[in-house]
DNA sequence: CGCCTAAGGTTGTACGTATAACTTCGGTTT
DNA sequence: AAACCGAAGTTATACGTACAACCTTAGGCG
């Protein structure tokens, strides 16, 4: 067809069925049943298949108020853990028919920015990862049902959460640890307001406290291999007895300590114990292999998009943490 | 307001300024000029505020017919590349007013699936990387504007196609280990059919022809650390002249090539000379750090934006390949 | 025989927006 | 004074869909 640039209507298909539109509606809808013959719907999918007929998501949405697709706001995507998180949440929502629209948070592509002016898509609800809380308030002014992940249930604004039992995590590491007979500690801090980075300093604070004789220190890097490198090395050549371990808030900050022990001249685990958090892919590869906190990402985001189709559907979201499990691999022995 | 479940309307904000719709429409939609005096127009704006007016968009698309959406089909997202991919076409894209869908393509998520299922959004474009054929021919039928990025400009049907300068990026790679003395190679290829990889496959054999005594052998293995483990252990273990290089199509295969290395007793540089492309976090985070073909993500998502945008407005897409750039590190060294 | 009902449709309308086409009116030009 | 014009709006309509409400016919039943 020399012309054919715009795509066909269900009224096309009507027409080339010899019914009318609203026919084509029901049949193509699945709202058949009892209203038009067998025979009828039959010719009706025929005709729909023949013209290549895909009903106008638009025209549906106005139509129907609501649009099936709702927005995943991460705050980066550089490395495989919220890739994960997306894969787990689209799965569930395409089992249920919904789309999910990817939106790096203000922090990954330029401050401050709305994540609907970029999210083109109208949208029946959002998921959102670590957010910061004036983002939160502007969403939550959107009156659009709201999941939070990995964020403090107390402080989300009455938004339902989904959360990883990263405190459960870090106790698992810090027993791990003093049972190898380690006492003195380098926490390795995610330099980011978020909760989730909150909780893993209070529950190591809280841990290391109840054994005497442990001392912890604190140092503070950006999320990324290269950024932790520099805050490591200056932390583990610091005036005062080196600490045996470095526990660190995630794997990237975990490979960025091995690059200053090499560096300074330090073997893991024999010299340095270290710990990271996500197990990625990087865990395995690195030299020893780390002892790191398995997250299921998948799992997360899964249960993030299973509470938001509750929250949509007017039903309780399940509650409960998603439990996690060190892996303890090469990178922790006891302390020499 | 104790109803409040529906949001407002052009008309709510009309009433509430105390003109028209259709005068709210021109006002918000800056086309006010000589229709609609000053005062008015921030009277409507002012109304606007008040209710937290937001244009509905599924209306806004059904009207205007376009959606300002377009779909980014990545294979993966398990790297930061294709998150570069994302951003660099998200900047331009939110330049333009356009926003971008992201998905994985059917591999990453389950065999033969149809974007456009998962892809509630109606679009107005798709950006594609190195997609399947059958799949390309649906999206075809589509009769969408479509872009391909790093697939054969002959094999495409037509679309435009935006491609990194790959095969220069392998020349450089050659040209390195040969200048260093390197004679017998081993290809540690991406087991995957995608154009990309036959391009990589194809330029190293014609490099290696030109220079005598030069051999080179080819072992496959899935793009994943752990996949290629037991691939470059073998190839590396067999019988024969052990090959003094490894040419990796990407950084994922020389992180296990590094680890198929440790285990053989293999000391790189000094046994062994390793090189990837992809320049990810990870090249640097190795050790030793990791040359490279450093690939521009964010810069090739730019351009399959741009020449996507250009195809939308019937202009000729602008042509050549985005440069790419060997970084050498420390896995490449002269022959014992 | 008249009435009711179910099957198998059709007609009509609304969702919210953008914009073409029309209206009104005070002031200017001829 | 008649004709015109620009400013400042308004009215009406269409986009494509889903579905409520209506219509028509044939058969069953009291």
């Amino acid at each position: 067809m020399a012309r054919g640039s715009t795509r066909p209507t269900s009224r096309d298909v009507a027409q080339a069925a010899g019914v009318s539109q609203a026919a084509v509606s029901l049949v193509l809808g699945d709202k058949w049943r009892g209203r038009v013959s067998e025979t009828t719907a039959e010719r009706v999918r025929e005709a729909a298949r023949d013209l290549g007929y895909r009903p106008n998501l638009a025209a549906r949405n106005l139509r129907l108020g609501r649009t099936r697709t709702v927005l995943l706001v991460v705050p980066a995507l550089t490395t495989e853990f919220f890739a994960g998180v997306y894969t787990g949440a689209a799965r569930v929502a395409a089992e249920h028919g919904f789309g999910v629209v990817l939106y790096p948070s203000p922090e990954g592509i330029g401050p401050a920015r709305d994540p609907f002016a970029s999210a083109q898509a109208a949208l029946d609800g959002v998921i959102a990862s670590s957010m910061a809380a004036d983002a939160l308030t502007a969403i939550r002014g959107e009156a659009l049902p709201l999941v939070m992940l990995d964020s403090d249930p107390a402080g989300s604004l009455g938004a339902a959460t989904v959360n990883l039992d990263i405190a459960d995590g870090i106790r698992q590491v810090a027993e791990h640890l003093l049972s190898l007979g380690h006492r003195r500690f380098l926490h390795l801090a995610a330099d980011v307001p978020s909760w989730t980075f909150e909780v893993r300093a209070r529950e190591l604070e809280a841990r290391l406290a109840e054994v005497a004789g442990t001392s912890v220190r604190t140092a503070r890097a950006p999320i990324s291999i290269e950024g932790a490198v520099a805050s490591a090395e200056s932390a583990l050549s610091a005036p005062g007895a080196r600490p045996t371990a470095v526990i660190c808030d995630d794997d990237q900050l975990a490979a960025g300590t091995y690059k200053a022990a090499r560096r300074l001249g330090l073997r893991i685990p024999d010299d340095l114990s270290v710990t990271g958090v996500d197990d990625l892919a990087l865990a395995t590869a690195m030299d020893p292999e780390l002892t790191t906190v398995h997250l299921n990402a998948e799992l997360f985001g899964e249960h993030g998009m299973r509470a938001l189709l509750a929250v949509l559907e007017d039903r309780a979201p399940e509650s409960g943490d998603i439990p996690v499990q060190l892996i303890v691999r090469s990178s922790t022995a006891p302390p020499r």
